[in-house]
RNA sequence: GGGCGAUUAACUCAGCGGGAGAGUGCUACCUUCACACGGUAGAAGUCAUUGGUUCAAAUCCAAUAUCGCCCA
């Protein structure tokens, strides 16, 4: 074979987009058909078409690709559905920014140009996502990639509207909504954010109609709120029916302040006496609580707001079109000059604010579409309760769970432009509401085609609970649809499992009879190192594209991957990211290594290969870390799978076998280097196969220059094998030779012994040694890695050499030829110390082994551990008084 | 107010019943063999506090404190 020269450095901008282009050009990304293998599917969670991948997408399709990998290897047919989400809201203000920039608005332009105009804007961004996912390694298969617009998933969301309507679960009605007066439309429940604000309760006073009266002599009533400028919509004022302070009040008339209207006090036990007064302003048009109570005693309802979040028509003159908190001002300055604001105390009180754009929240009296929910939460409850899908980490169901139980309906209905318009058409003529699979062109009731659909869009939402089968062709019995769905798995962040999880099994379970995906893993959020969440106001995101420029896709994904445990946030800076660029240099440099010693060396048989006790170690260390990494993946612990595979191939595989195989390629004759070559590429071969899930590029770039490479990395199998090689009595006889190497290298390194320096050692072998054949056997392994000669084997009645220093092994003493290199006391010292530990340590087994309770309460094998821990740490300090006296 | 999590080495975090671990950082020595994005060795922790369960507790239970998140 020839020397194989790769780079010095790993440098993965060189060759990481040829790898991706070659990947997806040879058609790795699509699922192969494998007959009598179970598919593995996994639908994306669709970024925001015109967002941009933050370092959450990039953990979260860095996890995502891990699995994909790892399961394409194990020979399933893998699919893993990309696409994007038309984000109504998002995207909608993202144009009417970038139009009001031109001078432009919607409302100008019209419905259809503007909806060209976000179509543009939409391209373009979703290829510049495209992109970004492309960069991080993302194996999806593009050439299913999907967009909640498309032609098929706005069928789906037809077909969903159609038969939830026939089935009586969407209605149409004037309820008060979440109004985000900035984005000029409703918002569901789940799209407000609650906040704690700095705000006040304001205390004023209200006057009876007809003045004092014995009940009253005061001839006022004082109520509390929050938002004075509310009042200007009450229609009543409400007392708890029992509250003796106020039962000859109800039915009285109220003037209601700054207006010429008067209100009545009405009973209703919804009022909790022990707040404030006792007596509560009722807007039914203003507050949700305030909107039953006046359903409940027919209380007019005055709507005081426009949309765009100014005061309407309803209220006095001077208030109108102000904004509310212009409004509130003057509330208040009007009040206070009549004298009516009788007090205000400071509180903080949690303020509803838009998802999107932050605006503070208006409940808003419009007639909305709404789904009803209890029946479809039912069925996902059921669903989550047989064992149809589960969570990873499990305590997520109870949030699953609980959002099902308090379930309310669902506001569908968004007052945009982009997105899916309501399939709803009105008749001008009789008044009928068409609700059809097909749009109508005229009505079927009178026969007038004067009719006209519904001016809004459906909440993005609405499209997005139906990625996991809308992607596959839902409702066409589509042949991906019969072999990918159910999914297999859903990865996503905890943020979005009301939005989306719990809807999408909703979804999946009314209209597929089955829940979407079997299990759902749920990772935490990326935070920085202070553990804020990443924001563009704070200015302190990481973006993974320029991480991937800095150190590469491999070195974003591995270390995202390590980070990632169960369940936690993971708290990152820029400076994280080198942990995973320093792994994938080691690989780099290891395969280096072995390939640039190419040169003259045969593969040989591997059949006729006789493996040294290195070499089967190591075979024995990679089936477990294959083992592990494996049980890993499948349990979804990535952590564990990153450390897994990190500790093997560095700790392992570099630090002890490549530097034991130097003995063979160094030393050995012309068949013991073709011999140990060819294990060391297998070796090789084997761990870039296991670390591929994890370090995609690196591993497959370095693949392409293996002499014993079969096609594309990315498809070769998974690298554990059924039978275990593992042998335990290998592993203690080796772990015996790293104790004896690092006693050797501690001493030389704390007696401060030049590397150079050549130390004769001789060992002397304990009378029942277990290991003593395993020594002598590697002595010139042994004699390699501490550089000393060849050691010399004593037996344990033999004397102790002249002029060394000694060392306890467990079954062997060492004897280092370095008495006159060394300082007595501090010899001695060193030696007292780990006397002195080694007796504290025994002490404690001791007292444990004289614990009757012990003895007689632990299980057998627990005791045993204890007397043999117990016997070991005899014999080494038996070993180490010895030298002790000796050396006096 | 209800719920969930966290508290382990200077930092970021694993471990979750049987002698305290990783990565980064730190110290010493080494640019000689693939890697100084490296090697070898080392220092560093009353596992938040207080009780309890157990032969045995960082690990299980209870309370407390601090911090964070979700829901109302």
């Amino acid at each position: 074979m020839k020397a194989i020269e790769l780079a010095k450095a790993y440098d993965p901008a060189s060759f990481e987009d040829a790898i991706y282009a070659m990947w997806k050009n040879e058609g790795h990304f699509m699922p192969k058909a494998e007959k009598g293998k179970k598919s593995f599917t996994i639908v994306i969670p669709p970024p925001n078409v015109t967002g941009v991948l933050h370092m959450g997408h990039a953990l979260n399709n860095s996890l995502q690709d891990i699995q994909i990998r790892y399961r394409r290897m194990t020979g399933r047919p893998t699919l893993w559905v990309p696409g994007t989400d038309h984000a109504g809201i998002a995207t909608q203000n993202v144009v009417e920014r970038k139009l009001r920039k031109e001078g432009k608005d919607r409302r100008q332009m019209g419905r259809e140009a503007f909806l060209e105009e976000t179509w543009k804007v939409a391209k373009e961004h979703r290829a510049f996502i495209d992109n970004q996912l492309a960069k991080i390694g993302a194996s999806v298969d593009w050439s299913r990639e999907r967009f909640t617009l498309d032609e098929g998933l706005s069928k789906a969301v037809r077909e969903v509207f159609v038969t939830l309507y026939e089935r009586g679960l969407i209605y149409k009605g004037e309820y008060l909504v979440n109004w985000c007066p900035s984005c000029g439309t409703a918002l569901s429940d789940d799209e407000v954010e609650h906040e704690d604000e700095a705000g006040s309760m304001w205390h004023i006073w209200y006057e009876l109609a007809d003045g004092p009266c014995p009940e009253c002599p005061d001839g006022r009533i004082e109520i509390a709120t929050t938002r004075p400028e509310t009042l200007l919509g009450d229609t009543a004022v409400a007392a708890h029916p029992d509250d003796e302070r106020y039962k000859k009040l109800i039915g009285k008339m109220l003037k209601l302040p700054l207006t010429d209207r008067t209100i009545p006090i009405i009973a209703d036990a919804y009022v909790d006496r022990e707040f404030g007064t006792g007596l509560v302003k009722i807007t039914p048009a203003h507050d949700p609580n305030d909107f039953e109570v006046g359903n409940r005693h027919n209380l007019p309802r005055v709507n005081i707001l426009n949309p765009d979040g100014t005061l309407s028509e309803t209220v006095p003159a001077k208030y109108r079109g102000l904004k509310v908190l212009d409004a509130r001002k003057l509330v208040l300055a009007d009040l206070e000059a009549l004298g009516l604001l009788k007090s205000e105390e400071k509180l903080t009180h949690a303020v509803g604010h838009c998802y999107r754009c932050h605006t503070s929240i208006e409940p808003y009296l419009s007639e909305q579409w709404f789904v009803k929910m209890k029946p479809l939460a039912e069925k996902a409850l059921k669903a989550w309760q047989d064992g149809e899908v589960v969570f990873y980490p499990r305590k997520w169901e109870h949030t699953y769970k609980h959002w099902l139980e308090n379930i309310r309906d669902w506001c569908i209905s968004r007052q945009l432009w982009w997105g899916h318009r309501v399939p709803v058409f009105y008749c001008r003529h009789c008044g009928a509401v068409l609700v059809e699979r097909e749009d109508p062109t005229y009505c079927k009731k009178c026969g007038s085609s004067d009719i006209y659909q519904d001016e809004d869009v459906l909440d993005t939402w609405f499209s997005s609970w139906l990625w996991p089968f809308s992607t596959l062709g839902w409702p066409r019995e589509t042949a991906d649809l019969k072999k990918f769905y159910p999914t297999s798995a859903l990865v996503t962040a905890y943020d979005i499992i009301f939005f989306w999880v719990a809807r999408m099994i909703m979804a999946g379970m009314e209209f597929t009879g089955q829940s979407p995906f079997k299990e759902v893993y749920i990772h935490g959020l990326i935070r920085d190192k202070q553990g804020r969440k990443m924001s563009k106001s704070l200015g302190n995101g990481i973006d993974p594209l320029e991480i991937v420029k800095e150190y590469g896709a491999d070195a974003l994904k591995f270390t995202l991957a390590y980070n990632c445990a169960a369940g936690q946030d993971i708290l990152l800076d820029r400076d994280s990211f080198k942990m995973g660029s320093k792994f994938a240099n080691k690989v780099w440099n290891a395969s280096r290594y072995i390939l640039m010693n190419l040169e003259g060396r045969e593969m040989l048989d591997p059949a006729s290969i006789q493996r040294n006790d290195t070499e089967r170690w190591i075979a024995g260390r990679f089936q477990d870390a294959a083992q592990r990494v494996s049980q890993a993946l499948e349990s979804w612990r990535f952590n564990d799978a990153a450390q897994a595979a990190y500790s093997y191939f560095w700790d392992d595989f570099c630090d002890w076998y490549i530097e034991a195989t130097k003995l063979s390629t160094k030393f050995g004759d012309n068949h013991e280097k073709d011999r140990a070559t060819t294990v060391l590429l297998s070796m090789l071969e084997k761990s870039l196969r296991l670390l591929h899930p994890f370090l995609p590029f690196v591993t497959e770039e370095i693949y392409r220059m293996l002499p014993n490479a079969k096609g594309r990395l990315i498809a070769q199998p998974w690298p554990l094998e059924k039978e275990s090689v593992q042998d335990s009595q290998l592993e203690a006889s080796f772990e015996s030779l790293r104790q004896l190497v690092g006693m050797i290298r501690t001493l030389r390194s704390e007696f401060q012994i030049a590397p150079e320096v050549r130390i004769p050692v001789d060992i002397r072998l304990d009378a029942d040694s277990p290991v003593s054949e395993f020594l002598r056997r590697n002595a010139s392994l042994i004699a390699l890695l501490v550089n000393s000669p060849e050691p010399a084997f004593l037996a344990s009645a033999d004397a102790r050499p002249e002029k060394t220093v000694a060392l306890a092994g467990k079954g062997f003493e060492v004897f280092v030829h370095v008495r006159e290199l060394i300082d007595l006391e501090k010899l001695l010292a060193t030696l007292r110390k780990d006397l002195e530990k080694e007796r504290g340590f025994a002490a404690k087994i001791e007292a444990k082994l004289s614990n009757q309770a012990f003895v007689s309460g632990a299980p057998e094998e627990i005791v045993a551990k204890e007397k043999e821990k117990l016997a070991e740490s005899e014999a080494r300090m038996r070993k180490l008084s010895r030298y002790l006296e000796e050396l006096a």
